[in-house]
DNA sequence: CGCATTTTTGATATAGGTCAAGAGGCGTGG
DNA sequence: CCACGCCTCTTGACCTATATCAAAAATGCG
């Protein structure tokens, strides 16, 4: 089993929320300069590698943590041992909000590509969020904002056929306006959509071959979103 | 398009919540003496039928609803029009929570068994946490609560076989220790499930054949929850 | 360079989708 | 009270998509 991050091996990075770059769209964007004074223990900056895991499903939730870059995977595993990805974490999500309420964490929580990441003791979130309307407010909404994810998880990517679960999948993966993206392992892609390794592999090989998909180096992909759509939407 | 209920014609039962029979297991549980006096409004207390809808994907969130009794779906749609239900609600369970955000309702809530619920005003539900930090946990706890459901939605009734579902799903709507439990109609077991109405009514017969299910009365199911468990998890 | 892992591909079996028709319930109106 | 029409459930026949099992090809790593 992989070990999760502790506070000791970790790179003590200490980050300084002021100034922030992704500080207008993160958890703490609502700070002011009194509530700097309550963050007495530094909040961690940690990088992190694929395979990493920022904790597990059964230890105690104590800490709270915001991506800064990067891809972070959530498993939950059925009684006969097979995984299930129940969400994706990326820039500016934040996760493991079990620890607000003081319970475990639910799901393992693995690196997939690498990630940067902040780490806040739940205690200070908690005094500030008493404090702080605005960070409070942030917190619900990262609530919701899990919430509607999981929702589409399971409209997109738990229903229709094979071809229209990759495709959505593939249609959420492009980053930019060039319709780029980078695909992750196979055996990932069917833990996401309730398929197999195979089943997975077969149906991105048939749209490089129709040219959904172009590889332009290894795993670096541009997507024809408009003819990905159709598929999503079984119009072929 | 069923109406959705509104404040106009609705029955004006107005709720006493300091004698709510169910007051300790509810939203408001935390609530104290001081805090009564900030609901001027009444809380409503409506019974609601098959079919009716607490409130439509898209219409401004500015209500919660706590159910009283009863049997809820949240239901989404495709771009193709099918429908899923992303999930159920029963009592104590409280919805509509994007209202405390400001937005819009992301679902459809529909009626399937007879319900009673009561309508919270989200100003007052609002007034009330800021100032009363037990009911401020419980609005969290709820959060949580929905997240772990759709986590469980995801896990348990869209990965795995027909019967694995169909199995799964039974279990969970089991009420007593007699095993007793009630179906509903075989669209919206499909919809819950990810599969067909002909599967589903077919798995479901076919437990009936095995004797995995017994009808007592029309849909008085009991069930045999060892035998659907070893289902579930596909050791047949 | 060689081993381990992942991906791809193939062959086959089967679960589940699709289309269609019959059976049972239920309410409505004659 | 019965007959008719409407719905949902069930069942059947068929066919396709996907799982399964297995092996080859490609990729990455020490």
């Amino acid at each position: 089993m992989i070990k999760s991050v502790s506070q000791e091996d970790a790179w003590k990075g200490e980050a300084n929320c002021k100034i922030c770059s992704i500080r207008d769209t993160v958890l703490f964007a609502g700070l002011e300069e009194k509530d700097f004074e309550h963050i007495h223990k530094p909040i961690e900056q940690l990088p992190l590698q694929p395979g990493d895991a920022l904790y597990h499903a059964g230890s105690k939730a104590d800490r709270l943590f915001t991506i800064r870059s990067g891809l972070v995977k959530l498993v939950q595993y059925l009684p006969d041992g097979t995984q299930r990805i129940v969400r994706l974490l990326r820039a500016t999500d934040v996760t493991g909000m079990e620890a607000l309420l003081g319970g475990e964490y639910q799901h393992d929580a693995i690196i997939m590509q690498t990630t940067e990441v902040c780490v806040l003791p739940i205690d200070v979130v908690q005094r500030l969020s008493k404090e702080n309307v605005k960070l409070h407010h942030e917190l619900m909404k990262r609530w919701q904002r899990a919430l509607s994810d999981a929702d589409l998880w399971i409209t997109q990517l738990s229903t229709g056929s094979a071809k229209q679960r990759v495709a959505r999948l593939l249609i959420k993966l492009v980053c930019d306006e060039d319709n780029h993206c980078e695909l992750f392992n196979r055996e990932d892609m069917g833990a996401i959509l309730g398929i197999t390794t195979e089943t997975a592999s077969r149906t991105v090989a048939e749209f490089k071959r129709k040219g959904l998909l172009r590889e332009m180096r290894p795993n670096q992909y541009v997507a024809d979103t408009d003819k990905l759509q159709e598929v999503a939407e079984d119009l072929v």
